[in-house]
Parts: structure tokens; sequence; C-alpha cells
DNA sequence: GTTGACACCGAAAGCGCTTTCGTTCGATAT
DNA sequence: ATATCGAACGAAAGCGCTTTCGGTGTCAAC
């Protein structure tokens, strides 16, 4: 079932059908009815290798996915793909899925994209302070977009949460309940989300004219082990926090266990805030209270960004889109409690 | 940079360098040597579509990812996904992602690809008991594999894990310590695992003696709220289990919720165990005892399979593997305590 | 010297589609 | 009547590769 038996039964040319199939302004509406009618009844779908060859476009794209690590979010990520394939599925393109095992493999398959074109667009995440992929993929004239800023995507598209503003939001929470002593855990490795994030701690913390103890900023590994660590090292401290600020719902769950371990409660003795809103934090105990960041539709608006470059030539530049993450109060963030630290109160 | 142009380069043919590259018999190896490094000097990488076209080959496989419904567990996605692209990647095909929105939209993907071939293999998972895929598919003849058995399955390739023995196997460890009322909290759809489970679950019971009460055989949504649910159901039956084997990880966790929220502990008055090993158990309070299946190479089984009934033609059936799943004790299995249920003890 | 076998390579047809270009035809203008 | 023009379609050339088939040259065998 192929171009030719549908031109054949139709008496037409196989280019006339494939202009009316592909809506050409040069072959009647008549005609273009016709034929649709016909390929439809014939069920005929047309061959994307041969499609694609012949007219030099992919109509596919291509999502880095990051490597299962530990240092990201599964259900985010599987979200974030559920959109993607459905956006892209209405339009007939396909999503392909790259998993490289380092930067360098990363970097290779990119330069290959580039010579054969077999992939349209690219969407990564996970981006660094300093990301050389972006200026790569811009020498490659390769369309992309961005899940995630860098110091590197002024000229890119990105999408992006204003990771400042939510750790600002939760500083200030945490300052208006209170607290003095406020800590962050963040991540050891130069990721750009996790930069932003201390950043707004840090200001926040300062413009309440809190002094900035270095002690109370951990650089953890973004998982369950790293949390824990992070709050153990906390709780060494001198004068531990009564607040800490998490880079992510794993490590505050991480950080959750620290305390109890130490017959601490999470909001009660040491408040803690996490970010990303999983669904899990609802079902602990206590709950966790997190910064929830929408992420519904990301998954779709990436694609959509990347196929109105491929497609219209947008400006890359004209696509950066910021969103603001929310306060979600569900147990873990109180005001601070009298008797803690020890070493300070009466007891 | 095409063959063309490689070929002019050599002063070959364009299609003694294309056997040459594809290792043909009737090539001397002096020129396979030649052709192979001017090809990797030039950065020659053969077009996937032309590719495509040409042989008839698709050389990528589908992956019919779940639905993002809560239904089922995001990292042991991403997971399989991981290791699928892998060993994908090894052998330069490509992983598409599908998501159907619905049954119906399943099924038009298979036929589009039936009828196109632009997609040589495919993985299929999430099987219901009765799952007519597995006659569809084959009826169009495309080579697939499926993570999970059926009833259907049974001229099918698949890898699953021993779900009955792993239920099985759970309530004798409950029968072990002690514990006599034990409850089973499964799925109310029609999910093959779910059945396999509950089975295992009910002959462990019957093997002991112990008559099974339908009261403690729970169907509940598989997410945590559905956990939760199930539990807060058995906690008001008149005689409450001690002891609940629960299908996931995830119904396990909100089943745990629900003891918190009556004053319980989980592992003291009720022990719990969940199933699939996930990570976030070690770091709650207790931490949930599980059933692990081995999944870290699964996704490349999986594609190795398909691989070898597209390339090699192996038969289905001799493709049947079955993996068995162990007990990973953490703290929320213990013996039953005295003073529980209340109206039973002397207090 | 002719035949056969064998190893090696080139010519050429095609895979199924897109797209440019040219052609036909009726309608309108001259 | 001829020229002009636009609308609608067909012819044909590719896209970059694979693969069949045929051809050349060499060497051993009869």
């Amino acid at each position: 079932m192929n171009l030719n038996i549908v031109a054949q039964h139709l008496k037409l040319s196989e280019s006339t059908v494939s202009r009316a199939l592909n809506d050409y302004q040069d072959i009647s509406e008549d005609t273009k009815a016709l034929v649709r009618k016909a390929a439809s009844e014939l069920g005929y779908v047309p061959n994307p290798h041969a499609r694609r060859l012949a007219s030099g476009k992919a109509d596919n794209i291509a999502y880095i996915m990051p490597r299962s690590d530990g240092q990201f979010n599964a259900s985010f990520v599987v979200e974030l793909m559920a959109g993607m394939a459905e956006a892209l599925n209405s339009r007939g393109w396909d999503l392909s899925v790259l998993v490289p095992n380092s930067a360098e493999e990363e970097i290779k398959m990119f330069q290959k994209i580039s010579r054969t074109r077999y992939v349209s667009g690219l969407i990564i995440s996970r981006t660094f302070e300093r990301d050389v992929r972006f200026k790569i993929l811009q020498d490659l004239k390769i369309p992309f977009v961005s899940h995630g800023r860098s110091m590197d995507s002024a000229a890119a598209a990105w999408i992006d949460i204003d990771n400042e503003t939510a750790f600002s939001d939760m500083t200030k929470h945490f300052i208006a309940l209170g607290h003095r002593r406020i800590a962050y855990i963040g991540g050891r490795e130069n990721h750009n989300f996790s930069a932003q994030r201390a950043v707004g701690w840090r200001n926040a913390l300062k413009q309440a004219g809190i002094t900035v103890d270095p002690d109370l900023h951990q650089k953890a590994e973004l998982s369950y082990a790293g949390g824990a660590v992070a709050m153990q090292n906390l709780l060494m401290l001198a004068d531990p926090p009564t607040a800490v600020c998490c880079i992510s719902d794993h490590v505050a769950i991480g950080a959750t266990r620290a305390l109890h371990a130490c017959g601490l409660v999470p909001g009660r003795e040491v408040s803690v805030i996490g970010f990303d809103g999983l669904e899990i934090g609802k079902w602990l105990e206590p709950p966790l209270s997190t910064m929830k960041q929408p992420l519904q539709s990301t998954g779709q608006q990436l694609v959509e960004i990347v196929i109105n470059m491929v497609q219209n030539g947008d400006t890359p530049e004209d696509h950066q889109k910021l969103y603001r993450a929310t306060l979600v109060r569900r147990g873990t963030d109180n005001p601070p409690v009298s008797g803690w630290p020890k070493h300070l109160s009466g007891s």
C-alpha cells in the first residue's frame, strides 16, 4: 500500500496524490477531497522513511534523557516525556530517546545528528552553570530547546522555573515563621539550578539582615543519601539550624530520615521544605512541605517550541519562559520550638 | 557527506563502499580497511532514512510507555528505558517512545506500524489478564516482547517476575513470624500481575491451613491514596489483620500513612511488606520492607530479545524468562505484638 | 588453449516519497 | 483569431542508500 497504488486507484499521478495529501495550493479542492477519501479508505499511511529521505525533514525530535543516576527525579522525567509524546503524536511526529553515558558521548550524538539530520530537533535538560552544549548545538545549527537555563543560554530557547525566587520565597517563609538559623542543602555539582537556588536563599537572608553562615550551606549529592549526610553534618554543628531549605524533595526526605535517626521530628525541632512537589511527600509522616513547579504541560510546551523553530524558523531567544514555583505547606514547616537546640535551652 | 563523496574520494563505486561498510563477504579485507579508514576520517555517517528506505529495515524499536496515571512506578520506567536505550545505542538502533491515550489509540498505533513498518520491533508492558494486544500484534506480524505475561501470551516473548511465588514467599514469611491474620491489598484492575499476586497470597495461606477471609482481600487503586483507603478499610474490620501484603511499594506507603493516622506504627501493631524494592522505602520512618525485583538489566534483555526476533527470526516462545523476587527486610515486618487488636487484648 | 571456478568490484535498479518544472486547457484580454 | 494567463495536473528527477546481477581478472585444472 503505497502512493503508487493510491494513484492508480484514482487514475491520478503520484505527484498529484502526494500534493493533495500535503495540501498544496495547486490542487483543486475537489480532487483533494477525493484523494483524502480514497487514502483513508485504502488505509494508506505514508512511509516515514521515504518521506523523510525525500523531503530532508526528519519530523521527529529527540529527548536527551538524563541518566538514571539518582541525580534526578524519575516521575518528573516520565511526566515530561508523556507530555512530549502527546504533543508530537498529534502532529504525526515521533519522539526518540537518547541516553548518553557521558558528556563526551552526548556530544558525539550531537555531531551524528548534525551530519545526518536524522533528528530535526532536540530537547536537553539538566543544564550546568557553564554548559558547552549550548554553543555546540548552536554551531551545529541543530534546533533545540533546553529545560533549564545556563550562563550560556542567552541565545537559546528554554523553559525554566524561577529557582532564585522560589528559594527566596522559601527562605522568607521560614523567616516569617520566626526562624533565624536557616540552612540550605544544595547540590555538589555545578548544575545551574543548584547555584540559582543557593543565591535565592542567600539573598533572602541578607535582605532580612541575617548574616549568612557558610556552615549552613551544605553541598550534597542529590539523592536520599546525600540529604541524610548533609543533615547529619548540620546537626553536628555547634549551633545547628532550626530550618532547612532543601534543593529537592529527595534530598529533603533523606534529611528527615537523619532527623528521625536522632530522635527529632521534622517540622518540630527542625523544619524542612523540599522542592519539586512530589506526590510521595503527601504520604510521609509527617507530610513533607515543598515547592511545586507547574510541569503538567511543560513537555508539550518544549515540543511546541522546537517544532516552531524547525518549521517556522523561530528565533530561539523568543522562546524563553520562566515559571514560578508555589509553596505547598504540608507539615514540616512550623515555627521554631523552645528547647532546641538543647545546649541553648534551659534544660 | 554521503556515500557518493566517499566513493569518489576512494575512486571506488558507491556499491563497493556500501558493502565494505556493511561487511559483505565479496569485498576484500584490504579495501574494507581502506573504506573504513576513509569513512571515519571524513566523518561519514550513513543517513538512517535512506538506509531504512532502501533496506526496508527500520532498525529501531518502540516502547509503549504506560500513561502517567499513577498506576505505575515512574522510576521503574526510567530505569527500563535507560537500559533499552543503552542496548540499542550500542547496535546503532534507535528507541522511540509511544504514549497512547487509550486502548483504542494503542491499537491504531499498532496498525500504523504494521502498514509502514517504520518500527521494526515493539516492547509492551502493563499486561492484562486477558490482553487482546498479544493476538493483534501476532496477527499484524510485528515482532514484540512483553514485560509481563498474560493468559494470552503463550505464543509470545516475555520477561516477567514470578509474582505468585513472590507473594507466596511474602505470606509464608509473615506466617513464620507468627502472624495468622494476613491481609492482601491488590489492584482493582484486571492487570495480570495483580491476579497472580493474589493467588500467591491465597495459596500460602491455604498451605498453612489458614482459612482465607475474603474481607482481608482488599482491591485498591494502585496509588498512595489507594493503599491508604484499603488500610482504613482493614482497620475498621471487627478482626483487623496483623500483617498486610501490599501489591506495590506505593500502595504500601499509602497503607503505612493510614496506620500513622490511627496512631499505629507500621511493623509494630501491623506489619507491612511492599513490592518493587523502591529506593524511597529505605528513607521512610520506619524503613519499608519490600520485595525487590531484579530490573537492572531488564531493559537490555527486552531489547536483545526483540532484536533477535527481528534479525534472526527467533521464535517468540523461546524467549520467556521468569525472575524471582527477593525479600528485603527493612523494618516494617515483625512478629505480632500483644495488645493488638485492642478489643482482643486484656487492656 | 580452453574451461571452470573463484574473488572482487561496478552498473543499475529500486525503496516510496517530495518537488521542480513543464504541459494542457479553458477563460479572458487584445 | 491570437496572445496571455492562471488553474490544475503529469513527468521526471532526485533524496542516499541497499542489493541483485553481471562483468572482469586471475589462477588452477583438463
